[in-house]
DNA sequence: GATGGGGGCGTCAGTTTCTGTCGTAATGAG
DNA sequence: CTCATTACGACAGAAACTGACGCCCCCATC
């Protein structure tokens, strides 16, 4: 058939196994991605996958990137952690972003999440050392990222419990958890998982309970997913949820902001506006009425305090009245 | 010879070709990448790079990977805009970080660098779409991202002008800026760029000048990137730079920071504390001191002023009254 | 309008490479 | 100990790949 002699050709059955490997830690015999390849399509024997991963491991290319673990028959077979091969390969604008990628989220991802990506990362690095302009300086030496906010250490989740909890979420499985100091663990429904930045929290229902509760990654001592599935797990609706306001999450009614900036407070509002309803008025000198419709939230009230003085929200009232008695009691506090 | 040999061989020479095919819209002729093939220490004929080239574009596995623009002599080959094609492929877990990494950079990054990534989320993307378990929901109803802080737009740059503004720097070349309204160009010599989230600044002295400017990215209505080199490129240190106070960025004076925080403002720091030097005690109860070694920045007032009422900075004194006047001030707006 | 260089592509035959099959030795579980 | 499974060497037929050549077309230059 036409169709189908694409696919069985060297070339592509050999990108087929590449893509078919896990990565390290985990790892398949060769008989399993036989399996795999026969399942794709591919007509293969598994003498053949067998000769190609050995040639693999041995080549000059992919030499580094293919794992295998020989202590034990049958053979595991893995990709290296942190290797990584992309098509196409990198060019200066795709290291030079991943570069900046891997900033931004230093201060705000969890750093079991943050290794993931460590072969991309990996891969842009070595595209740099391998292209470093003699005698000049690196790309990175001319690019600084210095987030506004200020800057809170991300809590830190014990290796492995992350992995398992993502797959048991994926999978709809529920888990035994360990949880603080608790000696025994609970049985769990895990339904969602809500990423504040700093602290990720896992929606789940206790087994026998009918609420559901909210566990903080990093308070998780130990995990073990099991084989049964969880319990109304496509009925339930994140979404919606939160939208009850059951985290405390940012979502508040929607108001009419009308507030004055003192000075230059107003400056950086015309190149970043709050959102695309925002309008500024220079209703004097020095003084500007900005008027935007968004979300009456905590952290709304975060960024009006943090402004201090330069600041006077005008509507609603009822926001008016928070601000200027959080400010009054605030100042008690000095006297 | 043997270690040759490993080179010479048809899969290796695809990937090879494939890794050297630039991302649309640049492209190359079979030319180029047959001279590149060959400096690469591949033996092979042009034909056999034409052969290839076409074979694949044909292909089941990359036919949309691969791109040829044929309407002129010589073809000009590229990889397809939003694809790729990653070793090892997508598991569940990456997927699933991928997803997550979208979700945290599209507030904060400017929407021309994330484009830059658009092809790796989509190759998650479809992970999704092709492993998605039937009736049920899919991944990203799952996990909630909702970051902490007040969000602003970040500001937008014209498309083409940062791929050119970061290619300039890379190579380290002079260009021809148009900025503002400004009608006529200026000559710069880029040196830097400081990444501020919403916005970007680039370092750069006017021709003739000797102190260094900083423009904005969005303030940039062309760009035109010269061959002349930056001059003293190499000896520009963007970190000394930076403290020495030049950007008004969050470089402050090293102080020992000693608050109160009353009711449940504490809280949080015990999970997500300021950094490692942080100590927490409940002096009494309902009020707990924390003490901390800090950078004495513009951004550590936002946050204490942010926290209003719920605390008082006791130490050091001229950050106290700082506070206090601050405080004052913004409470008499109200008056 | 002629001309020439370069690029794309069809063809072909020799050679290389690849593949499925089979056999053997080794390993590990029961 | 036995048996199933695995890794791997060998081999011959089949498939594919490759380089070489030549043709035609396009475009730039004269």
């Amino acid at each position: 058939m036409a169709a189908g002699a694409s696919i069985d050709n060297k070339t592509y059955r050999i990108i087929a196994l590449l893509q078919a490997l896990p990565r390290s830690p985990q790892r398949v015999t060769s008989n399993e991605l036989h399996q795999r390849l026969v399942s794709e399509g591919h007509d293969i024997t598994r003498r053949s996958v067998e000769r190609y991963l050995k040639e693999l491991s041995e080549s000059q290319t992919f030499g580094a990137l293919i794992q295998c673990d020989d202590t034990a028959t049958p053979y595991g077979w893995s990709v290296a952690q942190r290797q990584n091969l992309s098509i196409p390969g990198m060019d200066a604008q795709m290291a030079a972003t991943w570069d900046l990628v891997a900033r931004y989220l230093t201060p705000l991802m969890a750093k079991d999440v943050l290794d993931k990506l460590e072969p991309v990362f990996n891969e842009a690095r070595k595209w740099f050392e391998r292209h470093r302009p003699m005698g000049k300086r690196y790309w990175s030496d001319k690019v600084a990222y210095v987030p506004r906010g200020f800057h809170l250490e991300p809590a830190r989740v014990s290796a492995g419990i992350a992995d398992q909890v993502y797959d048991a979420l994926y999978r709809n499985r529920q888990m035994n958890i360990w949880y603080k100091d608790k000696d025994e663990p609970h049985l769990v429904h895990p339904y969602a998982l809500v990423d504040r930045g700093a602290v990720r929290y896992l929606v789940v229902r206790f087994w026998n309970y009918k609420d559901y509760r909210h566990l903080a990654l990093h308070r998780l001592r130990k995990v073990h997913v099991l084989d049964d599935e969880v319990e109304g797990a496509s009925t339930f609706d994140l979404d919606a949820y939160l939208q009850e306001g059951n985290m405390n999450l940012p979502y508040g009614d929607s108001i009419n902001l009308v507030m004055r900036l003192y000075g230059r407070a107003a400056d950086h509002l015309y190149e970043t506006p709050v959102n695309e309803t925002q309008t500024l008025n220079e209703i004097e000198p020095d003084v500007t009425e900005l008027r935007v419709q968004v979300q009456n939230t905590e952290e709304l009230r975060w960024w009006v305090l943090g402004l201090g003085a330069n600041v006077e929200v005008v509507k609603p009232i009822k926001l008016r009245n928070q601000i200027k008695l959080e400010l009054g009691r605030g100042f008690e506090r000095y006297a």
